[in-house]
DNA sequence: AGATTATAGTTAAATATCTAATTATTTAGT
DNA sequence: ACTAAATAATTAGATATTTAACTATAATCT
């Protein structure tokens, strides 16, 4: 008795969107390392993500809202508070309005090395924008931020 | 003397390529996290990722071939062939011809797991699909590719 | 031929990430 | 009011990933 078996197959829709995933997996990686090796300090992509959130908006905000914000784990992001925390880049304090929680604050010391890092990345993104054209840009980030939209509900 | 500095932003281009990067990144994350939710015996992205290329490609491949195949470093290749080979999905033996080299088979077993992983994820993907309809996909894959490619070539 | 350079693979050290479990506090329900 | 359920944060344990350093072999160059 031969095995005739057929391999299973996703299917042409579930084959798209595996490559869909698959060329996300990839580009991320590859994003990731080379920011990290223009970023200062030895700065990491997560570290930069928290500084740059909280440059702009300016606010306090919990750890839970940082996880929230970054679709991470709250273990992820507690790691990345007590890094940026060791480094004096953000404070962190009891929230006194609620015994559970914690408060982090971004220090001026965090400002500045967030902008610093806004200073080394501007050269790597102007390039790969002058590079590529907006086209590749413009056309995919309101889709990937619907797809992104989807997970986030559905997971 | 009171600061009335800016501080640096990335300009609206940069600013575009930054909201991609930070847009795949979050995607990537939450899709692998909801794939290894599916995945049988806590298999995990990564492995499904060479299992699967080794089921289709048929071909026996060396660790440094694989690495450059998902665009990882070698290091990140060696752990992932020692864990799929613990398991028995792979076979490791040197290279007759490169004392350096080795080569990596797929087993029966590898094939099975690979089978079996293919069948829990299709239902996942089939679901996204017929959630999202084929224009996410369509639209921003072949555009993916060729952000990949760039960066592959300019890293 | 011998020395230098390049390549294949691994090991070591560091970081990020996840899930599961733990502790403390708050909210809800009876 | 008291108990039960929910939430905030952390710790523990496991895995993946990177860069740097190391070993061994192959290829190149003089």
């Amino acid at each position: 008795m031969t095995d005739t078996s057929i391999p299973p197959t996703l299917g042409d829709a579930g084959a798209l969107v595996f490559s869909f995933f698959n060329e996300i997996g990839i580009i991320e990686q590859m994003s990731r390392t080379a920011l990290e090796r223009v970023l200062p300090d030895g700065m990491k992509a997560p570290h930069f993500g928290v500084l740059n959130h909280m440059a702009r908006l300016g606010q306090d905000e919990s750890p839970a809202e940082l996880a929230s914000a970054f679709q991470v784990s709250r273990p992820t992001m507690t790691n990345t508070i007590q890094r940026l925390e060791a480094k004096g880049y953000v404070t962190v304090a009891p929230n006194p309005n609620d015994g559970r929680g914690k408060i982090v604050r971004i220090t001026p010391k965090g400002k500045a090395a967030r902008d610093a890092a806004i200073e080394a990345l501007a050269p790597l993104f102007a390039k790969i924008f002058k590079d590529l054209g907006p086209a590749p840009f413009t056309a995919t980030v309101p889709t990937l931020a619907s797809v992104r939209a989807y997970l986030d509900e559905n997971r």
